[in-house]
Formats: C-alpha cells, sequence, structure tokens
DNA sequence: GACCGTTGACCGTCCAGACGGTACAGTCGT
DNA sequence: ACGACTGTACCGTCTGGACGGTCAACGGTC
C-alpha cells in the first residue's frame, strides 16, 4: 500500500483540495524559482501557509509530495493532449506554441518543477516525463507523418522548454515557427 | 585570503595537476550520473581516491570546486568554439552532430554537469551557460546568415543535451540533419 | 654526507547546522 | 464529536567545513 492521502481517493472535500493544491502549488514554485535544493519540507509548508505537521498531514512522506506533483503532470499533460489533438492549427504547431513560457500555464509550470526533479536523478520524473514526451511525440507523429521531423519539432520544443527552465528569454515563437518546414498550414 | 591553489598559477606540478584534474573528473560523474544531490564532498573525494582532507585543500569548499568545473567548461567550450569555425561540414552542422552524447567527450561531461547545476538553480553556472550558449549561436548565426534558422538549429541541439542528461537514447543525427532545411551541403 | 627546518600534499576526526520524519497535545469550524 | 489542521519538541542522519597531524621531498649548512 503506497503513501495514501487522507480524503476519500475519488473526490476530496473542497477544503482538502484547496489545501493539497495549494501544497502542491508551493512545491512547483519553488522548484522553478529556487531549485530542488530549496524545495525542503519547511520551506513548501511555509510557502503554502501551512505549519509541517499540515503538510504531513497530507502528504505523509517527501515521496508522497512528488507522487502527488508527478501525478498532477500526468493529468494535466493528458488534457493537453486531448486539446493538442484537436487544435486547429495542427499538433506540431500547438506543441512549440506552448512550449514556450507563458507563466501562470499550470502544465507549464507542472512540467518545469519536473524537470527540475529530472536533473535532480529523481527516477520516478524521468519516467513521467519519457512517458509524456513520448505521448506528445506519438501525437505529433500521426498529424506530420514524417518521423524525422516529427524529432525536430519535438527537439525544438525539448529546448524551449530548456531555455524556460534557465530563465533564459524565449525566442519569438512565430518566427520559429516560420523557419520550420514541411508543417501543415495553420488554421 | 581567499582559498587559493597551492601551487604556482602558471604551471603547476604534474602531481598536483593530476590530483585537481581527477577530483574535477569525479565531479562531472557524479554529477552526470547521480545528481547534484549525490555531488557531496565526501563522494567526490572517494570517487577520486582521495580523503576528505585531500580534498578541501585543492579546492577550500564546494563553491570552489563548482567554480573549477565551470572553469575547465569554459575553457573546454572556447576550443570547441574554434573547432566548430573551422569544421568543413560547417558549424550548424558540428553543433547538432556534437550534441548529442559520445559518452567520452570532455565537453560534453562537462556539459552535462554544469547543465544539472544549472537546474539546481545554481547562479554561476546559468551564467556560464548563457555565456557558452550565446557564443555558440553567434557561431551559427555568422555561417546561416539566417536569425530564425539559426535559433532553430540551437533549439534542436539544446533539445539533444535535454534528451542527453536525460539518459534518453537520441535519435538518428543524421536523420535530424537531413531534416532540417537551409543547411549548407556538408563538405 | 649527516643533520635539520621548511614546505607542499594529503589524512582523519570532529562539529554545527539542516533536513526528513515522529510524536503528540491542543485548537477551530461545522 | 470529528476532521483538519497548528505548534512544539525531539531524533538520527547527512553535509559542508574547520583543524590538527602526518609524511616525503628539498635546500642549506657545518
Amino acid at each position: 500500500m503506497p503513501s495514501r492521502t487522507p480524503s476519500a481517493p475519488d473526490a476530496a472535500t473542497t477544503a482538502a483540495r484547496s489545501t493539497r493544491d495549494r501544497l502542491l502549488d508551493a512545491v512547483e514554485q519553488l522548484l522553478a524559482e529556487a531549485g530542488p535544493r530549496a524545495a525542503t519540507l519547511d520551506a513548501v509548508a511555509a510557502a503554502a501557509g501551512v505549519s509541517k505537521g499540515g503538510l504531513l498531514y497530507h502528504f505523509g512522506t517527501k515521496d508522497a509530495l512528488v507522487e502527488g506533483l508527478l501525478g498532477r503532470l500526468r493529468t494535466l499533460a493528458q488534457e493537453d493532449l486531448a486539446r493538442m489533438r484537436s487544435a486547429p492549427e495542427g499538433a506540431a504547431r500547438y506543441y512549440v506554441r506552448t512550449s514556450v513560457v507563458a507563466s501562470g500555464d499550470p502544465l507549464q509550470r507542472a512540467t518545469i518543477a519536473a524537470l527540475r526533479l529530472v536533473q535532480d536523478a529523481d527516477r520516478r520524473a524521468v519516467e513521467a516525463f519519457t512517458e509524456i514526451s513520448e505521448a506528445w511525440r506519438v501525437a505529433i507523429e500521426e498529424e506530420l507523418g514524417d518521423r524525422a521531423l516529427s524529432r525536430v519539432v519535438q527537439l525544438v520544443g525539448d529546448g524551449l522548454w530548456m531555455s524556460a527552465s534557465m530563465g533564459v528569454v524565449p525566442p519569438d515563437v512565430e518566427e520559429v515557427l516560420a523557419a520550420l518546414p514541411g508543417l501543415p498550414a495553420a488554421g
């Protein structure tokens, strides 16, 4: 039996979810802005406006907290995948465009936080990321039909993620998209 | 008085340089293979076959050790930049091709180690990386003359670095290169 | 050429603080 | 009364760093 959440597995109470989510928000923020070393239990609790005991009430261990973060990432990624497949501009363009940071996007926040964990050699984060990355690749390849070009599109996206996680100003997306050949016309 | 290297600033004795380099090799390896958390002073010293005291003789603080690593990275990057500009296949192709991991390449080892530090929110690592990345971009843009395309080339390279640091099997470089338009013919 | 002080390279141990986690008694809203 | 917390005190372990000691090599000097 893995570490359990205190509430029922299906739908938690509003208050519980709210605190739980605030805790996950706090880990994400600390990971993204200050790195894994700064994301201590004390710091996370403080950033969420909760006591350490309160944090440990929701997530019994630090591992459980990470698991919670990755779970949220998977959920958001799956939702994004659906949006991606039905995007009028096409999956490839959608992917590249949503790989530049618009601060506030929940998926992007979660992704960058997970990226930090990946570089901290967290096995589960690597697994989650590989899995999600794979799903994105499949969706892009489904649209483009060209393996090599799909790789390029995804590498560009990965590159954007990397510069995002470094806090570098991203290049103009439209310019980049224009320089990529073989993408179906937008709209 | 800040921590200084024991030997003379110009040419150290053979034995001293050897130990120093072994220590830097050890940090790189630990960072790349096990992440920043595993790169403790004890672990680095052990991996280099030196006692902790011995490590601290060469690098007075952990910061100094990191500084040493980044110094080595800068040197290697500068050497690579020269090779890149004189590469017969052209700077862009050279850059993409050398962005896939061939384990054993000193620059790649140092780069991946530094990438881990970047994600650990190490300011100096971010600075070093930004600086090097900028130099690469300039070299590519000098060759291609096209800003947008240069961005794409570099993003692809960054993407390759990212998958490398995640331990993912890299895509076929030649395939990727073939899917990139506008690159001057090789040779 | 035996003695000796110095120096550079390195070892081993110790310490303070931080961190993850436990325990538990108390509080507040519903 | 019960779930959702707060607050404090505490433990064991790890980590960066300080520190004193060891030892071989070298240079001078008588």
